[in-house]
DNA sequence: CCCCGTTTGGAATATCCGGTCCAAACGCTA
DNA sequence: TAGCGTTTGGACCGGATATTCCAAACGGGG
């Protein structure tokens, strides 16, 4: 075998992210991660330290890989409400698109994990107030080119977009159908405007 | 040992999802499970067939006493409208007084549960299909006692309402404050109005 | 008051889990 | 091309897991 390492962490971590995703912290095996990253156990071991390990760093890539979806809609020329509404539409898509994947990995390690472990505690957090963020720039553009009036500060609403967005995902692995995901995206633009 | 059983099935099954839900299915041991009941392996095995039987009696339980809790406020003297917010305030109540608390049961299993096992799957869409028929039912009274003017048909708002008490489950347990989840629940109820 | 039927404690079991370890495979450097 | 250092396959380990099983404990019916 090489002197150099015969994977890309990239992928790895994609993968990894990938079947917690679908089984969870608890319910995903050793085994089952090297099956699904190619990886070999000492591999694993020597690259990652262990299980936990893995897990931390394959939340922060996912968090990383979903706030750079998010920001590619800055590239197209919209203005604040419109990215709003582009990425909610964006997200229904893919949820009725992949009705097997198994919804969220933050979602899905805050209701596991979250409790249990300040590291993932922490990466959640995080990505909460990251796009939140997002949202207020966004809502505050909006309202400055006049395309919303609010009648609170934009920053008030960052948390119900936020939680709008949370609930989307919980919705779909609790057999909502395109109909009702499109109904509370509707409802949720309009308590915009 | 007696002819008769020794323990209480209500306490057994409230006792099972306290630990499920704070522990998540495959997060919970037998033994835990044990504890957590004061049950003896055997009569585990007798009285609920095996691990996952009495996962999903917990699951049905928690479900019909979380209706039973929504549905006490039928008892106040409140319109519809008030009756939705009654709701959302309780449940922020709660999430903010029991910080250690990891989150909601339903929300949990949808998420580590409903693409594996269908029948979890069948609990948790069946719990959706009821609390929305509940709030329907309150935005009909609301709008026929003219406490608010909905736009739209009251079916479009309950999965709406919904989504958003599935988001503040999963804000909560993203570490969002008490002024978040109150601004959510703010937007949420001015969006009806 | 005795005995049958049920419950129950806990030993036993087979499987699976996460993690360690070592020797073989290999490439870069000198 | 030789050998050193790294990577890697896979055997191995101790502990935990879900489930089975049996004999002992016990109470109600006769």
């Amino acid at each position: 075998m090489p002197k150099v390492k015969q994977f890309n962490k990239e992928k790895v971590l994609e993968a990894a992210s990938e079947i917690f995703r679908q089984k969870g912290y608890n319910g995903t095996s050793i085994d089952e991660i090297l099956k699904a990253t190619g990886l070999s156990r000492s591999s694993l071991y020597d690259s990652f330290r262990d299980k936990h390990s893995l897990y931390l760093e394959a939340l922060e890539f996912y968090k990383n890989r979903e706030k750079q979806a998010y920001e590619s809609v800055e590239q197209k020329k919209l203005n604040g409400y419109q990215k709003v509404e582009w990425l909610f539409k964006e997200v229904v898509n893919h949820l009725v698109n992949h009705p097997d994947d198994n919804g969220c990995l933050m979602v899905n390690a805050a209701a596991e994990m979250s409790k249990h472990c300040e590291k993932t505690s922490q990466v959640i957090c995080n990505n909460k107030e990251s796009v939140q963020e997002l949202f207020t720039n966004w809502l505050t553009d909006a309202e400055s080119v006049n395309a919303i009036k609010l009648s609170k500060p934009a920053k008030t609403y960052s948390p119900f977009l936020f939680n709008a967005l949370c609930g989307l995902k919980v919705m779909s692995q609790s057999g909502a159908s395109r109909t009702e995901l499109n109904n509370v995206v509707k409802v949720t633009l309009d308590a915009l405007v």
